[in-house]
DNA sequence: CGAAAGGCTCTTTTT
DNA sequence: GAGCCTTTCG
């Protein structure tokens, strides 16, 4: 097969230019992912470059291994030892390997956020701060931020400025030093110890910068200080390195991705060639006009000529709909109209929102009318209580100092061992200078002990069960398979019992089932490295990861997770101020940049159709509110927009018409340019009270049945005698007493 | 010590 | 609306 055959010129330019610094700026659906597999397949085969001194970065553990199977296509069986992942799983992997010449035990666990602020919490308390007044979530993301431009704690001293900020200061030092005692890295640890030991170990950074002759790195728009200054130290032998982004899909700023870092590619590699991937294959020419006009209005971009040679297609469409369940009726219907209809498959949808939380009232429509649909994270599956408290008993028999896992399962189920025993517990074993797991070790040995922590017998007698059998699973940790380690565990705990005492217990345990199958995936390694590989495999997956292709089911997706994606039909739903873009980005220049960034990304997902929907009344957070417009929508000139009456202006935006498409399903939504705005609302509302007789331009007479204040409205339920029960917003509606 | 109930806050995106 | 924390009672 000749690889560069089915190229165009700027791609072949990229697969080419094997050698030096390269930065390819790649617009969406240019082919990015393709050109990248075909640099690698080119140094393969037509250079006979072996894939060992080939790195390949990728965002997600999905796009790493669709890239290795696009590889194993091009180039056959080549691909042994060919390094392609993440960054964290990268450096994960070398860390294990080479973590110990800078003090890291080989079997170090991965501390995810959950983990994280578990001892951030454990932290404030030993420093006597009140989490109160010092939230850890914002601690933690200080820390985070931190650790994103390199800043140990000595160094944050120095920068801080603020009060909090010395706090921060503080709960740092003393969080890291838990770390290190519990032989724990966060997210964040991997990247800055990898860089760490490059620094710190130029012999060890020799052999990497040798091996790899060839660096490559995707998504290079969102990553970070350190993940560049990681690029840098690899490549500062050989200097290839290919670096492939769109400045218009930065969407991680708020993760410390660094958009400097292309500007900075080229003043650190001046000799760096650039090249444009700028001919769209995925969207049709409308789709790509709309994506345009709503990236365009940025200030801070570089302006790009995308073009594509598809068809010309359809516009797209603005869709208003009265509330949250409504715009999930629609979603639901129109999928429902074009698969009957013009013959699509439920695989080609997908459903983008801002927030995880809009996919609840999606998933009740899709729900209701029996249409399979798959969501993408949901409740993400590792984060679920007994999916962790199973892996904390793993993860501590791989790693005993492991606190935070020590303290999450030790009374789970329940052996009576309360709060107060475990603070003693702490108390002690910081006074004697020890890990906890040892104290409780030691206070489980029938030796005397000179000053014991004031625990009842009882109590002593559960630790000491609990630390039997810990050791017991400790001990048969080498000679049994993962599979019967995890069911050990599972057995000997009584975990399934303790669930099944649980309302949703049946459930439960099979989220317990499936991660069992997952661990069985690690079944041809030895028990030894079976249960480093299996915790450090599932501390590293991202929810786009689950993602099988070619289900047939509706995608439900966030915006974030939706980059790199494709879909024939886009729905973006939550189309209102304050959703996208999001209210805590609406003060800020630069992050309501980003948001647009966001619905730009959405909107390029799309191959032939895009639907932008909104609701004109949302509930959020418990109670409804109206909304307006995406700001994003007034963008859109009105001729790229698929026709329909601008009938909200006109009508003030009154409750929508009814239109039925389906029987059973009464979906009141219209579609109209994206002109249309939600009405001011009034102050000085007429009151109306149950039993009231009142007539609507379109529903005729009906009596009222309630009438609730909300924020600055009041909503209005009407039994009409002909059209049924509605909801009014009195703002909207024309209502007046009879 | 544990279970249940009540009250609180905060709600973005994730390797 | 949910999860988290605290309080209260057995």
């Amino acid at each position: 097969m000749d690889i560069l055959a089915e190229l165009n010129p700027a791609q072949r330019e990229a697969v080419e230019a094997i050698n030096g610094p390269v930065l390819i700026l790649a617009g969406p659906g240019s082919g990015k992912t393709r050109v990248i597999t075909h640099r690698i397949a080119y140094l393969i085969k037509v250079c006979g470059q072996s894939p060992r001194r080939i790195m390949a970065v990728t965002f997600t553990n999905k796009a790493a291994r669709e890239m290795e199977e696009r590889l194993r296509h091009l180039v056959g069986s080549l691909l042994k030892d060919l390094t392609v992942g993440t960054f964290h799983a990268i450096c994960a992997r070398i860390l294990r390997r080479e973590g110990r010449a800078i003090g890291i035990s080989p079997s170090f666990v991965i501390y995810d956020d959950d983990d994280q602020l578990s001892l951030l919490k454990r932290s404030l308390q030993e420093l006597n701060l009140d989490p109160k007044q010092y939230a850890p979530q914002a601690i933690q993301s200080a820390i985070s931020a931190a650790k994103s431009r390199m800043l140990t704690p000595a160094d944050y001293l120095k920068h801080s400025r603020s009060y909090f900020e010395e706090i921060v200061q503080r709960v740092y030092e003393r969080y890291q030093k838990l770390l290190t005692e519990s032989s724990a890295l966060d997210f964040d640890d991997l990247l800055l110890k990898t860089v760490q030991l490059f620094r710190e170990k130029p012999e060890v950074l020799a052999r990497y910068q040798d091996r790899y002759l060839h660096l490559q790195v995707d998504e290079f728009q969102d990553t970070n200080l350190v993940q560049y200054e990681l690029m840098k130290l690899l490549a500062g032998k050989h200097r290839n390195i290919c670096v492939v982004g769109d400045p218009d899909q930065s969407i991680y700023s708020w993760r410390a991705a660094d958009l400097r870092n292309i500007l900075n590619f080229e003043k650190d590699y001046p000799d760096a060639r650039v090249v444009f991937l700028e001919q769209n294959y995925r969207s049709t020419k409308l789709i790509l006009e709309v994506a345009s006009h709503v990236i365009s209005a940025n200030r801070q971009r570089k302006e790009k000529k995308l073009w594509t040679e598809n068809e010309a297609g359809l516009p797209a469409a603005v869709i208003e709909t009265y509330n949250e369940q409504e715009e999930a009726q629609f979603v639901v219907s129109e999928i429902d109209r074009l698969t009957s209809q013009e013959g699509m498959k439920l695989g080609d949808f997908a459903v983008m929102y801002r927030t995880n939380a809009q996919s609840r009232a999606l998933e009740e429509a899709f729900i209701r009318y029996g249409t399979p649909y798959r969501l993408v994270a949901g409740t993400r599956f590792y984060e679920r209580r007994e999916v962790k408290d199973v892996l904390a008993y793993l993860r501590l028999v791989q790693n005993p100092s492991d606190t935070v896992s020590l303290m999450r399962i030790i009374n789970v189920p329940q052996r009576g061992i309360g709060q107060r025993s475990l603070d003693e517990l702490a108390q002690w074993a910081r006074t004697q200078g020890i890990p906890e797991y040892r104290a409780l070790q030691l206070l489980s040995g029938p030796e005397e002990k000179a000053s014991p922590p004031p625990i009842s017998p009882r109590t002593v007698k559960s630790l000491a069960g609990f630390a039997a059998m810990m050791e017991g699973f400790i001990a048969r940790r080498r000679e049994l398979k993962l599979v019967e380690l995890f069911d050990l565990v599972t057995e000997a705990t009584g975990y399934k019992p303790y669930l099944a005492g649980m309302v949703d217990g049946e459930e439960r345990w099979e989220n317990v089932l499936e991660l069992r199958t997952v661990a069985d995936e690690y079944r041809d390694l030895k028990p030894s490295e079976a249960l480093s590989a299996f915790l450090e495999g599932v501390a590293l997956v991202s929810d786009v990861d689950g993602m099988e292709s070619g289900a047939n089911a509706v995608t439900l997706i966030t915006l974030h997770q939706a980059k790199g994606l494709e879909f024939p039909v886009v729905f973006i739903v939550g189309m209102e101020e304050g959703l996208l873009p999001h209210f805590k980005s609406i003060d800020d220049a630069e992050q309501l940049e980003e948001e647009r960034r966001l619905c730009y990304v959405g909107i390029t997902r799309a191959q032939k159709r895009v639907y932008l929907v909104r609701a004109f009344r949302r509930s959020l957070m418990g109670s409804s509110a109206p909304r307006s417009p995406s700001r994003f929508l007034k963008d859109i000139p009105p001729r790229l927009l698929a026709g329909g009456t601008p009938r909200a202006e006109e009508e003030g935006g009154v409750e929508p018409e009814t239109e039925s498409l389906d029987e059973t399903a009464k979906p009141r939504y219209h579609i109209t340019t994206a002109r249309s705005t939600a009405p001011e609302p009034r102050y000085d509302l007429p009151r109306f009270k149950a039993g009231d007789h009142v007539r609507h331009a379109q529903f005729g007479e009906g009596i009222v049945v309630s009438c609730h204040m909300m924020k600055n409205d009041a909503e209005v339920v009407v039994a009409f005698d002909g059209a049924g029960v509605k909801r009014l917003l009195l703002s909207f509606a024309k209502i007046e007493k009879v």
